[in-house]
DNA sequence: TTTTATCATCGTAATATTGCAATATTACAT
DNA sequence: ATGTAATATTGCAATATTACGATGATAAAA
């Protein structure tokens, strides 16, 4: 297979997992770091900050951008890439829930 | 490729990246519900409350008890899974760590 | 207009993950 | 000891992910 079996879960359930798969990788996590770090949020040098290609580095980016997670300005033929931080908070928010309802009634 | 380059992060964005994977699949995120909200922690009908077969069950139980979440205790034949609650709380706070760091110096 | 810089997309190789059938193991009961 | 129920492990097929080189697209600069 490979392929989670997604229509057996709840939407709920679904949701948290797609949100966890962001962070489950340390090139998404380190970019997110990064970009929230930069001042007035500075362009591409992501791909000189970590070590990897410009190409994947896209790939990474995309992946987050799905998620909602960024806001894109262009400045010249660069682009500012930007943390939407109210979406970053609803994951936050979302994470939490999930934490607090599971610990709470447990064994 | 398909492995992640994991020698170019620092401990902190891998170890954040490893915490998420246990939640980026819908059949975890599940199981961890459905042993929380058992009371007195019951045993393996977690194969029939989640639509899966016993050997992946089994597998996923494997990956969340690799990531310490899980207390076994053996009754008769079968095992109890409980939730390890002060490795939960401990997820609850590496991630809070990480949310709160990444938005709070944010363009 | 041509060049140059920045970023996205495509194609592809290497590896990881998911899921299950078959089998092994474990622990109790008889 | 033997049988049986519960769980783990193994092996494999299908699919997903990761990473990068090559190629495009776009916009400023020359």
């Amino acid at each position: 297979m490979g392929a989670s079996k997604v229509d057996i879960y709840s939407a709920e359930i679904n949701d948290m997992a797609t949100i966890a798969k962001v962070f489950a990788h340390p090139a998404r996590v380190a970019i997110l770091q990064y970009i929230s770090k930069q001042e007035g949020c500075i362009c591409n040098d992501i791909v000189d900050e970590i070590g990897l290609s410009q190409p994947t580095i896209s790939q990474h980016l995309k992946v987050i951008n799905e998620a909602g997670l960024l806001k894109g300005n262009f400045v010249g033929k660069s682009i500012c890439y930007c943390l939407n931080i109210n979406r970053f908070q609803e994951f936050q928010e979302l994470f939490n829930s999930f934490f607090n309802k599971t610990k709470s009634n447990c064994c």
